[in-house]
Parts: structure tokens; sequence; C-alpha cells
DNA sequence: CGCCATATGTTTACACCGTACGCATTATAG
DNA sequence: CTATAATGCGTACGGTGTAAACATATGGCG
């Protein structure tokens, strides 16, 4: 090891801390942004603050926030892991269409940069996981356009139900949770509501779980009888 | 009629074409705006141009943007007319999950504006597409948990279901459609990807409406049989 | 009619956003 | 060493929502 290396190395662990700047550190920072804070609050600025930088100095490393954006949906997808196709088409479908589901809880942001962007995924990692929805769906002998049909069935089903979840139980907290129920039935006049006003205590206070299996049921019943005659 | 009253008249005839700024002349507007550019193209600024007057002006008559948005909401909400509950259940759910798919297709922002903002509906109005939603549910024997928890099934398949219908068919045109699917498709890798390839062909060109069905009637089929022993 | 209060629209200003551009610093290659 | 490239920073522009002060116009009342 040279003098010059010595130095060097001595420099960067006394003077500065700071390590440099790198792709994956950003989209690591703006993913913990997205998860803590919410989409919307993962801004170039935000994301410079979290590492201790100028906004400007990101795009040394980043074509712009789209790219950022893109990076993040990546990140999550590649690091999602489904579980593989099994011989049980029931089981498999039940356990892939849970991991999903928890993914999508686990990182809520991902929902809007999947759905309401132009932008597809790139990497082969972040792709894996709808290869393996698919490989699951197609096993007990569905073909092709059957299998997209069943991916846009299940996939529907799984995102519009864990986005009306997600949707009900934003507030942090039982008792936030419990309040504004309360204030918002308050608004709503039995006479002219009878089943919305009836129903409004099992909104408040449901089983998601069961009730994401229950009609996950209906769909792997429905769709097993359908290929009854191939096996 | 007065000279005064005569002489505004003719003032607003002749000089000022352009009629007071109202409630529902903003709503309206910025539902224009929302159908026609997007939801992300409505700004303040934005319908003050549409209206042809300077942002802060609306502020004379609505709280804040997010009064305008919720606003919004009740609009589309009030509008949708969704089919009375009939004898025939299954076809009443149908139908009524059909034309939910029609709405939400109509005014693709309701969407983010449903679910993706804390506040809920205010007007009854706006809540009676719900109110009948449950009453259909309902009527075939199910309890009032039963109900939330079909609602959740079929609300969270018609939102997702169109959601992904949505993010596939963005663009404006068979030939944009084409070409990015055929961009897509390049950079998917036969080998290490086989399913997703042999699929992409039919996501790029699949019959929605059938699709949706074909997922409905599973999840009608499963829940009626459900009640089987309560008719 | 004159006068004033209220309602409505405008202007300006501030803090945030994404990001184009130019400069300063640092690391590396020749 | 110097020249070049990489990296971070500062400034600036046009966009956003909206607070505050201001201008105008309208309607009521003597």
């Amino acid at each position: 090891m040279t003098e010059e290396t010595l130095h060097k190395a001595q420099d960067e662990g006394a003077r500065t801390t700071r390590e440099p700047l790198t792709h994956n550190r950003i989209l690591a920072a703006a993913l913990r942004i997205m998860d803590e804070e919410g989409l919307e609050a993962v801004s170039m600025r935000r994301i410079g603050r979290e590492l201790g930088v100028e906004a400007m100095s990101l795009y040394n490393h980043v074509r712009d926030k789209e790219d950022v954006l893109d990076g993040v949906t990546d990140l999550v997808m590649g690091g999602f892991e489904l579980p593989e196709p099994s011989e049980d088409w029931e089981n498999a479908v039940r356990e892939g269409a849970r991991a999903w589901r928890r993914m999508l809880k686990a990182h809520p942001g991902v929902i809007t940069l999947l759905f309401e962007r132009k932008h597809p995924m790139k990497t082969v990692e972040a792709l894996r996981p709808m290869e393996i929805a698919l490989e699951i769906l197609r096993s007990p002998g569905l073909s092709t356009p059957e299998t997209v049909q069943a991916f846009h069935v299940f996939g529907g089903y799984i995102l519009g139900f864990v986005t009306m979840e997600l949707s009900q139980a934003f507030e942090l907290g039982e008792e936030n949770h419990r309040r504004a129920h309360e204030e918002f039935a308050r608004g709503v006049p039995p006479e002219q509501l009878p089943r919305l006003t009836e129903s409004l205590p099992y909104f408040a206070d449901c089983d998601f779980d069961a009730e994401f299996d229950f009609g996950l049921e209906l769909l792997i019943a429905g769709l097993w009888a359908r290929t009854e005659g191939r096996r």
C-alpha cells in the first residue's frame, strides 16, 4: 500500500464519514421514504436531504425522477420472492395471491408505481414474479390466453382488494380509525341510506384477511372447476 | 322593468358574455379537465384558464383544491345511476358490476379520488350507489357482515380489474399500443421468461369485456352457491 | 340619488416541486 | 505535474397550492 493510498484512506475516514452517492443508495433512500412517508413525499429534494446532499447531485447518478421511480419499482419487484409453483395447484395459487397481497401492503406506493405509470419494468428479476404467477396459473392445463385471462382476474382481485383495504385502513392507530368512522357515520341519514347505515359498523371493524381469503377461494374454486376435464 | 335593470342587462349582454363563477361551474370544469386530460392536469390555474378567470378567483367559491376534488367526486357519484335491485339476484349483481366498471372507465380519475384520499363522500346522492350495491348484495339472504364481505370482494375485483385494464390500455390509438407492446417484448428474454414471452401477444390483444365477465361469473356463482340453503 | 357593505375577481408573494445550466472541487489518467 | 473526467453545489425558471392585500362591482338603504 503506497503512501498516497494510505493518506487517501485516512482522509476519507477522518474528514468525511460521508460515503459517495450511488444509484443504489438513491433508490434505497427513495424506497425508504416511500414506505415510511408515502409516495407523494418522495421528491428529489427530500431524497437529497435523506442522503445529506443537494437535490441536483442526484442527477449525476440518475437521469430524472422517472428514472428513480422506475428503479424503485424494479428494486421492490426484484426483491419480491413468490413461492415456487407446486404440484398442489389450488394451494400454489392461494399462497401466491397471499404473497402478492403482503407485498402490496408492505409497499403501498408500488401500486401507484405499477399501475398509474406508462413505464413497464425493465430488469429480468423484476419481471420474475409475473413469470412465476403465469407459470402457476398455467399449470393445471390452461391455454396461454386462458392463463392471461386468469392473470387479469386474480391480479385484478388482489390489486383491487388491497387498494380498498388500504384506502380504509390508512389511519395510524386504532383511535383515529374509530373516530373517523364515527364522524363519517354521523353524516349518514339512516332513513335514506338504511343498508349503508347498518353496514357501517362492519366496515369499521372487519377481518380483511378472512375476507380476502373468502373471495380468493371463490375464484380458485371457480377456475379449478373449469379445468375439470383436463387433469 | 326599471331603467337600471334594463341598462344592467344590456351591459351584461353586450360588454361581457362571461357569466359569473359558481361552485357548480368550477366542479364541471374540473371534471371536464380530469376526464379529458387526466387527474394530474387538474390544477387551480388550469381550472381558472378553463373558465377565463385567475386561479385565485376560484377561492371565492371553493375552500381549497381538496374541496374541488371532493366536489368532483360527489358530482360523478351523484350522477351515477346504478340499476335497481331486481328479483333476479345474479343478474342484478352482474349488471351492477358492469355499471360500476363503465363508470370507472368513463371517469378514470375517480378511482384515485375515491381510493387514494382520506375524505369520504359527503352528499346522500353520492352515497346512493353504495347503498344500492349493498341492497343488491344483501338480497339473497346475506347477513350484514356477509354483505360487507361481499362488497369488499366484488368491489375489489371491479376496482382492480379496471385499474389493470386502464394501466394497459392507456395509449390513445391502436398504433401506439402495438408499438409500445413490441418495444416491451424486445426487452424480454424468452429463455429466462418463457411464460411471459408466450403470454405477451395475448396481453397485447385481449378481450377485456369477456375477461371481466369471466371473473365476475366465478364470483357470482361462488357466492350464489353459499346462499343455497337460505332461499 | 348618494353612500356604504358585501361579494367577487386580480395581483403579488411565498414555499414547494422537477430540473437545465454553470461553477467548484476532487479523483484519475497520461 | 498537468489535463481530463467525475461529482457535488448554487442559481434560476416555470410549475404547483394558497395567503394577503387590493380593485371593482353589486345590492341595500337612507
